[in-house]
DNA sequence: AGCTTGCTTTGACTAAGATCAATAATATAT
DNA sequence: ATATATTATTGATCTTAGTCAAAGCAAGCT
């Protein structure tokens, strides 16, 4: 939409803050972001992350008033700055962009619902190669490659390890054991490359019980 | 709306299941109904759990094909039925209906945002003291009492201790133990019956470090 | 009443992950 | 290049909640 506005965020700054007035939202130009929630305990629960191509907080600046977490840049980034009032006006006067903003949504809820999923009881190492597959995935889709093959692939972590943690709500140590116990799937991690022998045997690993 | 049916379900059964086409959204009348996903290892997630003028699976009917997830009632419930095709028309004729909605999924969003960080590593005792603070906030509001009070009240739990536990992602063993831990904080659990001696103190409880 | 069935509680044990502490590796700065 | 700070790994121990098993309660039934 013409009315945004590009900003540039350096790693670690804030974007908006949990409480903030939710008068805007945002598109990925590049790098990265994440969506968290600060704990009273003064854990930090990280929601989503987000890179080139995804908006965020666009549910925010309808019904609430106040935006339900906080976002914070962890690489240096540049994002698009929408206001929400010039898009709510864009919204009323057209269904058509209204029914894709549902759609959007809907989906957002189905991630969040998956996430769950994933947080809950699922041991550490699985829910690691859940978030391989998910990069590997990523980057097929991005190569437009064959869906079915199953090359040895080496991917990077797009962020320190220590919020890949956070955003499988384990410890930075439980990470490292969990990357530990992966090693026997073929899975060899040096630095913040990941060398993964056979992506088809890690999936079917996420899903095994016990 | 007016062509939506009523529908009668009876304790335990399905409204829809995980995959089911999503061609149909509900509206409760009476009783109570539970959002859920089964998971690989048999476990179930409870996503949330509805009661009387409250509406679910507005979200599945856009966008995707099929129910994210499954739903049962919990007890014996009325149900509006709505067609998804019919509502699709109205919205796209109705920009104003499309915001309201589009407010009504944010809000949605916001809760499993919430119940996330619920779910989470909070200990067990905590996560039922916000549970049932936030039962004391229902009632409160429906008394339309003054929110600076701090009154002993007595609750009843909406269904069965077995669910409550599935809801707030622990095991019915573990539920009762954390009613145990609550105890010398004023909290006596009797059949469905729970007295809660200052709803404030409970409050300070759930948002304690440890 | 006495029996059955299903929910709830209690106890003993186990296991997964958190925490604490120390070391190693990497990155940043001087 | 060396020093310093940051991040990552490893080991030992501890805590929490899950599991398994048994017993206590309550409601419904014959």
């Amino acid at each position: 939409m013409e009315t945004a506005i590009p900003k540039q965020y350096t790693r670690g700054q804030l974007i908006f803050q949990y409480g903030d007035k939710a008068d805007r939202f945002f598109v990925i130009l590049n790098g990265w972001a994440k969506l968290y929630r600060d704990m009273s305990d003064g854990h930090q629960v990280v929601l989503h992350t987000f890179t080139a191509g995804e908006s965020f907080a666009e549910a925010a600046i309808l019904g609430q008033e106040t935006f339900p977490a906080s976002a914070e840049a962890v690489e240096d980034s540049t994002l698009l700055v929408f206001s929400g009032a010039k898009f709510k006006e864009k919204l009323m006067g057209n269904a058509q962009l209204s029914m894709q903003m549902l759609a959007s949504m809907s989906a957002h809820m189905r991630h969040l619902v998956n996430q769950m999923e994933q947080l809950n009881g699922r041991p550490t190492a699985q829910r690691l190669a859940s978030f391989l597959v998910g990069l590997c995935a990523n980057i097929n889709d991005n190569a437009n490659d064959n869906a079915n093959d199953n090359h040895p692939i080496n991917i990077y972590l797009p962020y320190d390890k220590t919020l890949v943690a956070a955003r499988l709500g384990m410890q930075p140590e439980t990470l490292s054991r969990a990357f530990g116990k992966l090693k026997k799937l073929g899975v060899k991690s040096k630095g913040s490359g990941v060398m993964i022998n056979s992506p088809l045997e890690l999936a079917k690993f996420c899903e095994e019980i016990e």
